[in-house]
RNA sequence: GGACAGGUGGCCGAGUGGUUGAAGGCGCACGCCUGGAAAGUGUGUAUACGCCAAAAGUGUAUCGCGGGUUCGAAUCCCGCCCUGUCCGCCA
């Protein structure tokens, strides 16, 4: 959402951000809405005022035993043109809104113009690629080889983009899970948040997947939707609320499945678990003081890389463009991973900074102590990392071509119970354990 | 799912048609008192939007949400949502 008191104030900032995503001139219409609005807005005031104290004066009258009959006709008599104007103003408050609902948030004159991800500018790059000669198969290869990794049986009971995996992989994605809730937790300052999974409509709005993209969600019949993300529960955490600035920052981090319909996006990454209906991401969220939220968008980002680098996986971190960049955000880092198998970076996790855009939509204020007035404070999210897309990274960079297996990462070895490598089901048990 | 009871300001809690944005209390802020503190005492203490160049000021709306009745609604009527308790079912 906007301010509609400094698109008044400045509007051609607003349409010259607006254009670097592509978008025409937006404020003429919205200025014309508002100063409608406000007129009619006015009108109506004056009227609800007379009213009001002759409605007083009706009382007084009555209290005393006198006859108010004269004013009470008054009074009547004002009311079609009240209704006429209440109808106006909320006809032409809902026009505004919903036009300044499906408007994306302004963009940080740090990310970079372009047109599509191809004019996404790097930032860093982390770790030397393997090549392997195209001896990496893709992870679905390496899965089904190891014979723990089956989407055979789940498109039979789920259809397409599902994944059943067991055994060593489902236990390595838990693994992994765990190893970054607890590097977000300790090392990090996150609190571990267990979230609902189904929210309702107003939690939607206010991070931005409603009104305008509601056909990339599941929702049930019971009216709640299933989330695509835990940024929408972590952040709808301080919706409608006002928080002391000594609070700040806020960080919590959670563990959830994410559920997305994927329309729009037919036949891309068809094959494997790369593009799924559903799986599990370990999400950062930090409430922030408007001064303090570049600086914490770069320390989210650290974050989010710390686990890659953690975990020993080559990646590359880019600041996506003015084309590219999500609807709410500012602002967004994303991080891709190094994929042997495809020979080439993947998407990982996206940081994003959505400055005050999400906070207005859902009323997240703030208030310096002593202060009178409120502020919007400003949200922050950031995958640490998608769990289904590290489980790859890692299958595909640990792969081990001499006997198709999968090394276990250093750090995820005290979540394995001891085992140091994946092996091929079939495979003695006593090769399984070596260490 | 069934039955009952409720949803009022940061919190507790009064208020069943008329100067009620809302008594009273707690909390909080500032002042007085004190050597200092406690106690006591005084004042203040919601949010959003409009008007105004702005401050001051002033107006409007908000007592879960939406609609209705009325000159006037926190109070009456209808619908919805939520919470609590009990019963049923159940991971």
């Amino acid at each position: 959402m906007h301010d509609i008191a400094a698109i008044r104030k400045d509007p051609a900032a607003y349409d010259k951000n607006w254009a670097r995503r592509g978008l025409s001139v937006q404020t003429p219409a919205i200025l014309k809405l508002d100063t409608d609005r406000r007129a009619v807005q006015t009108e109506m005031q004056d009227l609800q005022n007379q009213r009001n104290t002759k409605s007083k004066e009706i009382g007084a009258i009555k209290g005393k035993g006198g006859d108010a009959t004269t004013l009470m006709n008054e009074v009547a008599a004002m009311k079609e043109r009240m209704a006429e104007l209440e109808q106006r103003e909320a006809t032409l408050a809902e026009a505004l809104n919903q036009h300044l609902a499906s408007l994306p948030n302004l963009l940080d004159d740090d990310a970079p113009d372009g047109k599509d991800e191809n004019d996404n500018k790097e930032v860093r790059k982390v770790g030397t690629p393997k090549k392997l000669n195209s001896q990496t198969p893709e992870h679905f290869d390496i899965g089904e080889a190891l014979g723990m990794m089956d989407f055979e049986t789940a498109a039979k009971m789920s259809g397409s983009r599902f994944t059943l995996m067991h055994s060593g992989l489902a236990r390595m994605e838990r693994a992994l899970a765990q190893f970054m809730l607890d590097t977000h937790t300790i090392e990090h300052g996150y609190t571990e948040v267990s979230p609902p999974l189904l929210v309702r409509d107003n939690a939607l709005y206010g991070t931005g997947q409603l009104p305008k993209f509601a056909e990339d969600l599941f929702r049930t019949t019971s009216d709640h939707w299933l989330i695509p993300t835990a940024e929408v529960s972590l952040t709808n955490m301080v919706a409608d609320s006002i928080l002391d600035d000594d609070m700040l920052p806020r960080r919590y981090t959670a563990h959830t499945p994410c559920f997305r319909s994927e329309a729009g996006s037919a036949g891309k990454d068809t094959r494997g678990m790369i593009r799924q209906h559903q799986f599990y991401k370990v999400e950062m969220v930090s409430i922030s003081h408007p001064e303090q939220s570049n600086e914490e968008h770069e320390r989210m980002t650290q974050c989010a890389e710390n686990i890659l680098k953690k975990l020993e996986l080559p990646f590359r971190t880019i600041s996506l463009c003015s084309g590219d960049i999500g609807f709410g955000s500012r602002k967004t880092y994303d991080i891709e991973v190094w994929l042997p198998g495809q020979d080439r970076y993947r998407e990982i996790s996206s940081c994003s900074n959505c400055g005050d855009f999400q906070a207005r939509r859902m009323k997240a204020r703030f208030r310096k102590k002593g202060d009178k007035d409120t502020q919007f404070l400003h949200t922050l999210n950031g995958s640490g990392v998608a769990v289904g897309r590290a489980l790859i990274a890692v299958m595909e960079n640990y792969y081990d071509p001499s006997d198709g297996g999968v090394f276990v990462p250093a750090v995820l070895k005290p979540y394995m119970g001891g085992i140091e490598k994946l092996l091929p089901q079939g495979v003695s048990k006593a090769q399984r354990a070596v260490g």
